[in-house]
DNA sequence: CAGCGTGACTGAAGCGCTTCAGAATGTCCA
DNA sequence: TGGACATTCTGAAGCGCTTCAGTCACGCTG
């Protein structure tokens, strides 16, 4: 069992009889070497029980290791329970994995993003910022390693690119359906930001300073298409599910109780609907919900979710490109509208920014999806 | 904008005239050097804009990555759509991430595994292969590379350290339960399992050689109830909450309906409840539905969801103690009987058995919670 | 005062690979 | 026949860091 130490390219050099550099080619560069000897050095290699260069001295010798730095806000299981999350990764991943680069995940920790230290001694190429608080230190550690960026559904950091989607748009556009169908009571139920650590009632001024861009462009949104109608404002504790649902019941329990309520995220609204439920309350008969994102979940619910579609894949396939093109020297200009338009949505290409020559951004577009969660007030 | 090579720990030594060790030490082993120096170094290090010792040069020099290659069966959104993943992963993550340790995603190719040549190029002190098929070439690229591994949910592998689930007796249960309420005539539903690739009706023959062993020894434990009992067994075409809801109709579609439906995870459970739903039936007046697992989401279901409870953060949880032991030179020894029952699991400690020096196998406890999903036949 | 333990720092040998500028050999055509 | 090219392979210089065996100076002890 006690192996001997793992042959090296030099090993199998040895064994041929020939330089380092020769296997080293068969490798990397068939072209450099006749056929036969190539499979003459991968036969000895795999006599030797050689599995192929080093991962670590490959990338030490052509500074790039195959992986990307995704950055999180919380820990695995809150992140991976919005099913956003999965399918914008998924999406990315299938973009950049053809060019060899796999997700090195970075949850976050207490402050609302991974350790500076975990970004400092991350073995990767590039770093994905996923929808984190503003400021915080990861992406401080990210501009002195030098680490190109990408960063998605948050403010633009300069020298990084971005994807967003039409976050105001949105949620104007589901605002503007309930208040078209005779709803002038409103709950909205945002997702912890960080404003009131322990969740609950908030002002809209206390909300416009949350930590989320996504939280504060939706609240506008919102707000600006219920002018001269009631709005309670509720911030969840956690990301959890379980905080989801304590949330859902204060709205509901809200005296008098909202007659629509605007949630920031499918999540959220789900967690209403189940708390309707319990209570007895009947939707949308006794009172309506949005949600936002559009993930699968919502159009399983009963009843079917209204919400507001942003196309994720789409979002996670540009931000796949922004990274491939920030690999290449590129300057983060924004993919072609041939990709974005590829990416399968119907709508139109989104809005696109490119500021300057070392940052730029991208929107998905959105768009409202009405099922069964809304009715008449 | 173009900014000089980055500086490296030569350029800090020389900056601050000592050597390089001495520097290295600054940042490694702050015993090494008077404090005096040590502040030194670091506040010259910040004025040239280095930020610290760049992590694949150091993991060439130390031979450590931080990184566990996560092999996953299918692509990321599909594999976390089950929160049993990001449950267990988290778990397994906390464990690791004091000391300094993340998480590699290789999600599965097209033959139920990551690719060999990914799993070859990966950066990583050790693997942990979550449920993949059994005999994917993934799991040979390892084997090669002579990394060491932690399997879950599947067949201990040689060398190996495992963890998995008492899956016989989870699914004895379950169909022991149903059976006791008067059930004789089942469906048992199976998540995809590469025996009929479209999915579809199963004999029990066929079913045994599914190529997960999971699936297998479920299947077992739900016939050795199922004495002289009608059985109807079906697999999901795919990984997909899509298939999972075809599935459900075609067993909920079957004359004549079976009364009970058990199946092999509380997604595809959940995917029957709201097939039922969809058809009208009753549950669980007219049709029983069992799940496995326990996630979450399995509690807020309506009904709530009868189901085999094992313990995922404990498994996640000795999972990546198993993988400390394997990185600290250990043979993969089973966490201790402390750690285990610290997992918080009520339930007796699981049987455990270490096979020979170099490999051993851990099992979580399962057990029974029957909510509102059963009733009388 | 010789001898010695100690704290502080350095030199240099790697870690395993890539890559680039040649060297060596062979080929082709004028 | 001889020079211009290809083709195939090699030597050696890194990539940026860790670490171990010292070296050096200093203060202490007997």
């Amino acid at each position: 069992m006690t192996r001997r130490r793992r042959p090296t390219l030099d090993d199998v050099a040895d064994a041929v009889g020939v330089s380092r550099a020769t296997v080293s080619n068969a490798y990397n560069r068939p072209d450099q070497l006749s056929a036969r000897l190539r499979d003459q050095v991968l036969r000895v290699a795999a006599e030797l029980g050689y599995a192929g260069p080093d991962p670590t001295a490959r990338s030490l010798a052509t500074s790039r290791t195959g992986a990307i730095a995704v950055l999180l806000d919380t820990s695995l299981s809150t992140a991976f329970s919005d099913p956003a999350l999965s399918l914008t990764l998924d999406a990315l991943a299938r973009v950049v994995d053809p060019r060899g680069h796999a997700l090195l995940l970075l949850p976050g920790g207490a402050h609302g993003g991974p350790p500076a230290e975990r970004v400092l001694g991350a073995q990767a190429d590039i770093a994905v910022a996923y929808s984190l608080a503003d400021g915080v230190a990861a992406l401080d550690a990210v501009r002195t390693r030098g680490l190109p960026l990408v960063v998605i559904d948050q403010p633009l950091v300069p020298g990084a690119a971005r994807v967003g989607c039409q976050d105001r748009l949105g949620a104007a556009l589901a605002a503007r359906h309930l208040r078209e169908l005779g709803h002038r009571r409103f709950g909205i139920f945002a997702a912890h930001s960080h404003v009131r650590p322990g969740g609950g009632a908030l002002t809209a001024a206390e909300a416009a300073g949350a930590a989320f861009r996504d939280t504060r462009e939706r609240l506008a949104g919102y707000l600006g298409e219920l002018d001269s109608c009631e709005v309670v404002l509720h911030e969840a504790a956690g990301l959890s599910a379980e905080s989801a649902l304590d949330g859902a019941f204060a709205l509901l329990g809200a005296v008098p109780r909202p007659t629509a309520v605007l949630c920031m995220s499918d999540q959220l609204a789900l967690a209403v609907l189940a708390a309707a439920r319990q209570l007895g309350i009947a939707v949308p008969g006794e009172v309506s919900v949005a949600g936002f994102d559009d993930s699968p979940p919502a159009s399983w619910s009963s009843p079917p979710l209204t919400t507001v579609r942003q196309d994720l894949v789409a979002k996670g396939r540009i931000a796949g490109e922004l990274v491939l093109s920030l690999l290449d020297g590129g300057s983060g200009a924004v993919p072609t509208a041939g990709s974005v338009s590829a990416a399968g949505s119907m709508s139109a290409a989104g809005s696109v920014s490119a500021a300057g020559s070392a940052s730029a951004s991208a929107e998905v577009p959105v768009s409202l999806v009405v099922r069964g969660s809304t009715g008449p007030a």
